[in-house]
DNA sequence: GCCGAAACGCGAGCACCGCTCACAATAAGG
DNA sequence: CCTTATTGTGAGCGGTGCTCGCGTTTCGGC
């Protein structure tokens, strides 16, 4: 998929009054997207009831998201980028040297903001719609939480702490964690990096699970498990200090 | 939601042609819906296509499914049943007392299916569809694969295995516990509950993560991940022999 | 075997959707 | 001022879920 979002067309001039209406435009129509995604789902997101709502032909969205899905795509990446500046925050709020408090704060703040945007969750881990597949618009967003994360995971090598976790003698395995490594810059040994992944899935899931409806049955308060859980995973895998 | 598959109208009597011609023209439905949703998305799910591929008028199919939406359930309840029904097997293929091969087939299988059949696994653990919400048919079957895995964990705490986890000091979760081993007659203790839950919540984290595309540029084959991720829980976290 | 009742298939129709296109109105900039 | 690019419009296409009245077919009890 071409990146639309620096096509001649779609794009806004620096300056001029007619750039702003545009500007203006464009946000409006986000907002009122967002508000139906949160009311009723990225499914049923529907060009024409914004237009109908704007009081405007639905052409005319045409003029400013080429269609919908690269406006659902537009929410995504904002999606990425409000959920990593939550959790960068929830991180930046805790003294560098407090390792378990850092890692329950980020995940805390993960599960946090799941709660409260359950729609922009599920539109950004949930089930991928198909034709869609992940523009490269998303890949670069999508890096900031985990960016937060491994940035974590390195403190805590920096730190000395050790994992108790052992690596199985998989060569293939420690070639992809040298890739991980080169790639993200972040020279953890592989028992961390085994680690680290785990504590990601793990929180992950527990999120998933909650905001999906599968613990209806199973938890009352999830919140007390998922503290219990982030805590205990730390302390276990990460091998942080209680 | 009301329990369509018991009400009047939608329930095959047990004798007669027309019962079994029904019965024919039902599975045929789910048949081409299963292909429909296996090919582009639970979304895209189309009960006009079906009606046009199956020469039928297509206000002809609400004579079997009285809308798009139980038809999906219908899926969804045959997906947790399919699910189960390979978890079972999987842990039952394992002798009893090799409990780490047992946790490790199990979760392995569930990935299996999961990677085989992604648009089920979406469907079953991905984002909700807005007004859906899990009608009461779905939480039995739902809980058949969850199941196994709290017998297993019955097993290892039957078989002395010690987690290394301990529990924080909350009376809150304490009660949720103890309402889980009330409801599901498995009487473990907190702490191995605590890890059994997150061993449980880190493989369908894991496994979401990969069926939904979040590991396209992380790892080239999960597998091998996988693989020491879930022995390493297994080890870790519920204690058991590596 | 007959006959009323239930189930079935059909086609038209309603309201909605994403998206396109030709056309008119409008604003920007040389 | 006037050309040119941008914007808004409304009709329209093909698609969707779903409803309803109609005629037909089959079942079950008498």
């Amino acid at each position: 998929m071409l990146s639309f979002v620096n096509s001649a067309l779609y794009t806004n001039h620096v300056s001029g009054v007619r750039a702003r209406v545009r500007a203006e435009m464009t946000d409006e129509i986000k907002r009122r997207a967002r508000l139906q995604v949160d009311a009723a789902g990225a499914s049923s997101l529907s060009l024409r009831a914004i237009s109908r709502d704007m009081g405007t032909a639905c052409s005319a969205l045409y003029r400013y998201f080429p269609s919908r899905d690269h406006l659902l795509t537009v929410l995504i990446i904002e999606n990425y980028d409000a959920l990593g500046a939550v959790v960068e925050a929830a991180d930046a709020a805790v003294p560098r040297e407090d390792l378990a408090g850092r890692w329950r704060a980020a995940a805390g703040a993960l599960r946090r903001w799941a709660i409260e945007n359950p729609a922009d969750y599920g539109l950004n881990f949930g089930t991928p719609v198909p034709g869609y597949e992940a523009p490269e618009d998303t890949i670069g967003p999508g890096t900031r939480y985990t960016n937060t994360l491994l940035s974590l995971l390195a403190d805590i090598h920096a730190a000395g702490c050790t994992t108790r976790v052992t690596m199985p003698r998989s060569p293939q395995l420690r070639r992809e964690y040298r890739a991980i490594r080169k790639r993200s810059g972040v020279g953890v040994p592989d028992e961390l990096l085994l680690a680290g992944l785990t504590a990601w899935m793990g929180v992950i899931g527990a999120v998933s699970v909650e905001v999906f409806g599968h613990l209806r049955n199973v938890l009352d308060e999830p919140l007390a498990h998922f503290d219990a859980m982030v805590s205990m995973i730390g302390h276990e895998l990460l091998g942080l200090p209680r």
